[in-house]
DNA sequence: TGAATTATGATAGTAATACTATTAATTTTG
DNA sequence: CAAAATTAATAGTATTACTATCATAATTCA
């Protein structure tokens, strides 16, 4: 797998960013390294002077990659989508039986991130940390309408539409495809996040993840054929 | 049930404010104006100088109510929360049938809010409105572990803990009691926010709300004694 | 009532944030 | 090697998120 995607570029909405950060050292260490500040001082306390000086840049220079911290965050988390939509239709494209499917489906989006090293410049486990902890502030706007309307929620709205589809595949009268697909992919996220933060409001634990009760919660529910 | 709300205070942690707003003219009005303010410009435009231009009040008396804008969304986000769990207990009190009680509380806090005039300078229908948007942002910080021990997110814990229990007297086998209350909780909000944001992405519409999938969800899913 | 206490208002000030603009230095490329 | 493009350095602005101080208004309680 690592070979196949070596090849393969997360395609980013070009509105996202003023220059595309692939195309550059600097570019690439600017999302390498926000992606670690991020996660160790939080969305809130991260600046581009920060992240300037960390980097031996400067802010100036930042802003000719992305408007705002705001956008690199609709970066950081639309490439995250993208790398997760990739691990799902690669592992679920032989799948023929819908249920199989739907299973391994579940499986990729729900489990702790792993180490992929495809992508030398950017640290998936840590992506997937900041995902749980901040992804929400990037939709939870009041530009939201406007920012879907531009496209940038496009890669995590084709996730949840593959799932909800693979719903549909096994249970055609179930009435809630879109409601349960999206359910899985947030409360996956909230799942990971009361695990670290609130354990007393989750049943998953280190042994007991968030795909084993995703996994559980649809396969009760469903009705196959 | 109007009459016996009006006796009724809301206990909120005393370490979120600095002064109780209940207990002055000006506190009740930073509270209700900041609501609708909140509500109008979302969070992140929201300040404590407009607040206080918009009451006709300044900016320093504001801060001896609230130390920082953060404390204040916690104060309304447990006001809240509180709020629905008084509404929850005094609904489903009399209720022995374990399933028709957890029945009536999936749909006392999945459900659109309605008016409610107990609370005279507190709009619960624009409150309920914050919540959806905001309440995320109240947690999802680098110092949730060290609030959470200090107890501001009491409430929520305690409305969590009491649907879990409901879960367990229809269904004590189930494994993941915990789990699905706080998923019925989060993403009933999340439901909300789709509903009116990213419509492609849930089920729920005007006529078929978020009640109704999550009650069609735990009532497919828990096997009944 | 009137003195003391408390609450509120007005003003000023600070450090940090989130930028924009300009110019200089460096690197790339044709 | 010159021209073009990229990056770095510096400075500057408006706003935010406060803190501090002092004046004034309202409350209370002796």
């Amino acid at each position: 797998m690592e070979r196949l995607l070596q090849s393969v570029k997360i395609s980013i909405n070009e509105n996202i960013y003023v220059k595309d950060p692939e195309s550059s050292n600097l570019g690439k260490r600017i999302v390498e390294e926000s992606i670690l500040m991020i996660h160790d001082m939080g969305f809130e306390s991260f600046t581009f002077k920060k992240l300037g000086m960390q980097i031996g840049s400067n802010e100036s220079s930042i802003y000719r990659y992305f408007e705002n911290k705001h956008k690199l965050l609709l970066y950081l988390t639309s490439w995250y989508w993208g790398w997760l939509e990739y691990q799902l239709v690669f592992s679920t494209n032989s799948i023929a039986a819908p249920s199989k499917k739907l299973g391994k489906a579940i499986e990729i989006v729900t489990k702790t991130t792993q180490k992929d090293s495809a992508f030398s410049h950017i640290n998936e486990v840590v992506l997937n940390k900041i995902v749980i902890n901040e992804y929400s502030k990037s939709y939870l706007t009041k530009e939201v309408d406007q920012e879907n309307k531009e496209g940038y929620f496009t890669i995590y709205k084709r996730l949840v539409d593959r799932i909800s589809e693979m719903i549909r595949e096994v249970d055609e009268d179930y009435p809630y495809p879109s409601s349960l697909s999206s359910t899985i992919l947030e409360g996956s996220l909230h799942q990971h996040f009361l695990k670290d933060h609130f354990t007393s409001l989750t049943d998953c634990r280190k042994a007991n993840d968030p795909s084993q009760y995703f996994t559980h919660l649809v396969f009760n529910l469903l009705r196959e054929k």
